[in-house]
DNA sequence: CTCCTGACATACA
DNA sequence: ATGTATGCCAGGA
């Protein structure tokens, strides 16, 4: 049997809840994000289990827009600012990095190499 | 109720 | 190496 709409079969699923929504969970990560960091959706969805979602987180910070959630440190693979039509205006993501002191490269991506923040390492150096 | 799209990423042909 | 297809979760038409 094909498995194309298979996805679909969640909604009408009874319950199945695998917990608290998967949009709060992200929201607390992006929430943790230091100043002058940035962090990649796929880190993200792989700190919550599920590394395919990453799509979801983008849809949760979407949803997270304007709730007071930093979530212009939040870019894809390459440091692009993918979301930035989302915001107040197209420049907002790239002028609020760089007055948190982040860098870009000549591509307009955030340098990844200096400002790559992830979710886990914060958990294990916790003072 | 069903299908598609969406701020991504990985796998396969 | 490039292109196509699928996976994930949620929401809109």
């Amino acid at each position: 049997m094909d498995g194309t709409n298979e996805q679909q079969k969640r909604k009408s699923g009874p319950v199945g809840s695998p917990g608290p929504d998967f949009f709060q969970r992200v929201w607390d990560v992006v929430a943790e994000i230091p100043v002058g960091k940035v962090t990649t959706y796929g880190h993200i969805a792989a700190h919550l289990g599920a590394r395919s979602a990453a799509r979801t987180v983008g849809w949760a910070l979407k949803a997270a827009a304007g709730s007071g959630l930093p979530c212009h440190r939040v870019v894809n693979r390459f440091g692009a600012l993918t979301g930035r039509r989302h915001f107040e205006g197209p420049f907002v993501m790239e002028e609020r990095l760089r007055s948190e002191g982040v860098t870009f490269t000549d591509d307009g991506c955030v340098d990844l190499h200096r400002h790559l923040w992830v979710p886990d390492a914060a958990h294990k150096d916790e003072t």
